[in-house]
RNA sequence: GGGCUCGUAGUGAAGUUGGCCUAUCACGCCUCCCUGUCACGGAGGAGAUCGCCGGUUCGAAUCCGGUCGGGCCCGCCA
């Protein structure tokens, strides 16, 4: 019967089966060792007869193999314990010679990440690549029971959408049986519909973006992390977006410390409530700083995004700050305008280390307001299949809602400290990758 | 889309004010030695027409032009 590599302490003195890739071998004379990886790690074993050593000649790092053995304590082995008088089985030969190597740390250098994702497949055979996705995988996990416990319903919407969107991103086309199709570039007006429907409601779905953005926070294609909540107002959103952040945090560091270590990351600070800054306020701070004027401008530019993140590190006691105050004449059109300061948009941007990992707002909720909003600030047709029905939710009773979409590999790169956003995605997809 | 920058064995790097390059090193790979390795160690070996095309020159990895492929920043965004 198997077992895994991890389980082995608890079988010290009996014969074990265990089966993986082979991960390393060292050949020693009368002495050989083994590194065996299955999904729990790696273990060692121990192979002193020359005929099952021989059983390994030719074969390369990944040969699929079984080994049976007894289960010994030693203090000289890693972890304590290893596999002794060994029997190997060959389940898989592989003679290729791997194009990297994935027992010690792979190059993330930035003029490295063409190799690194070149040869994906492999090199996600290593350890400490592994790492990055099993917390991502927990952050995935986190993030949803947060949604769970708040009483959120886990939804699933279309991804092929009628041409027609938001506006904003570039949006991709697709031939859809003669007709023209688009790739989601967010869940939003099907999020917003379901208020209607369930009030609190999110999804953890990929979108796609048809920026030709060249940078190391842009992907074509990642992972948001939505949600949207009926009867309630900004503020109510900063404390879900701060105990949300909060959670990711504790429940990582909490379940993952090992690959957290990995990479050297560091638990982010974070209080309670994330603090607010205002544009017009960052945009001063950063004048007084640097002496480059930025006053008066409608976004922010990168470089006040880091700046701003180092000073509420440095003064707030917080690594993740919210940006207020957007200019109105900026917003879009399901965006609400802030009551008695129409001048400013209802709309938070949460900056955590340096980068932007979510934008949120109150919707306009009003039918003949959205209507409005729709014709002067896109110009688009009531009529048209790619809002009508969005409209139609909002004729048919919405209370005042908003919500917010978040990145989930921009999370996970600035939890581990990854130097670009595609080293958090399995497979990147980016202006000029789209294999493997 | 704009600016800047890079391309040398399977991988990572050195060499790039032209000649000493018949291209150096490390990891990996192959053969042999090695009974406690864990980035094992030691001896030997194979592997690169220096991204591609053209040009300048007695001579090009090195200079020039073109081309293809990357990267970083900006714009835009999560």
């Amino acid at each position: 019967m198997r077992i895994l590599t991890r389980q082995l302490t608890q079988h010290v003195g009996q014969k074990v089966s265990v089966s993986g890739w082979l991960h390393k071998k060292r050949l020693m004379g009368g002495l050989t060792f083994i590194v065996i990886r299955d999904r729990s790690g790696v273990a060692q074993a121990l192979i002193k007869d020359k005929a099952e050593v021989e059983k390994l000649r030719g074969l390369q790092v990944g040969t699929v193999l079984q080994i049976e053995g007894v289960v010994a304590e030693d203090s000289r082995a890693p972890g304590g314990v290893e596999i002794h008088e060994v029997g190997l089985k060959i389940e898989v030969p592989v003679e290729m010679e791997p194009p990297i190597e994935i027992d010690k740390p792979l190059s993330h250098e930035s003029d490295n990440l063409d190799t690194l994702f070149e040869y994906r497949v492999v090199g996600l055979r290593s350890p400490r690549e592994q790492a990055v996705f099993k917390v991502q995988a927990e952050i995935g996990e986190a993030v949803r029971q947060y949604f769970r416990r708040s009483d959120f319903t886990e939804i699933r919407t279309p991804k092929l959408l009628a041409a027609a969107t938001e506006g904003g991103a570039e949006v991709f086309k697709i031939d859809y049986f003669g007709k023209e199709a688009t790739l989601a570039q967010s869940p939003q007006f099907y999020k917003q519909m379901m208020v209607g429907i369930f009030e609190r409601v999110f999804e953890i779905a990929p979108v796609y973006r048809a920026e030709p953005s060249a940078t190391t926070r842009h992907m074509t294609e990642y992972i948001s992390a939505d949600g949207e909540m009926g009867f309630i107002n900004i503020e109510d959103l900063k404390k879900f977006l701060s105990g949300l952040l909060n959670a990711v945090a504790d429940d990582l560091w909490e379940y993952c410390p090992g690959q957290l270590n990995e990479w050297g990351a560091t638990k982010p600070v974070l209080p309670k409530e994330i603090p607010s800054l205002s544009m017009a306020e960052i945009h001063q701070k950063y004048t007084e700083a640097t002496g480059e004027n930025t006053v008066g401008e409608k976004d922010l530019r990168p470089e006040e995004e880091r700046f701003i993140c180092e000073y509420a590190a440095k003064n707030l006691g917080s690594e993740a700050v919210f940006v207020t105050d957007w200019p109105a004449d900026e917003m879009k059109f399901y965006h609400k305008a802030q009551d008695g300061r129409t001048e400013f948009a209802d709309r938070i941007d949460l900056l955590f280390r340096g980068v932007e990992i979510a934008t949120g707002s109150m919707r306009e909720h009003r039918y003949d307001v959205v209507m409005k909003q729709l014709q002067s600030m896109v110009g688009a047709d009531p009529e048209d299949p790619g809002f009508k029905y969005f409209l139609l939710a909002m004729q048919a009773g919405m209370p005042p809602h908003g919500g917010f979409g978040m990145g989930l590999e921009r999370l996970t790169q600035k939890m581990l400290g990854l130097s670009n956003v595609k080293e958090a995605s399995l497979f990147p997809r980016d202006i000029n990758r789209l294999a493997p």
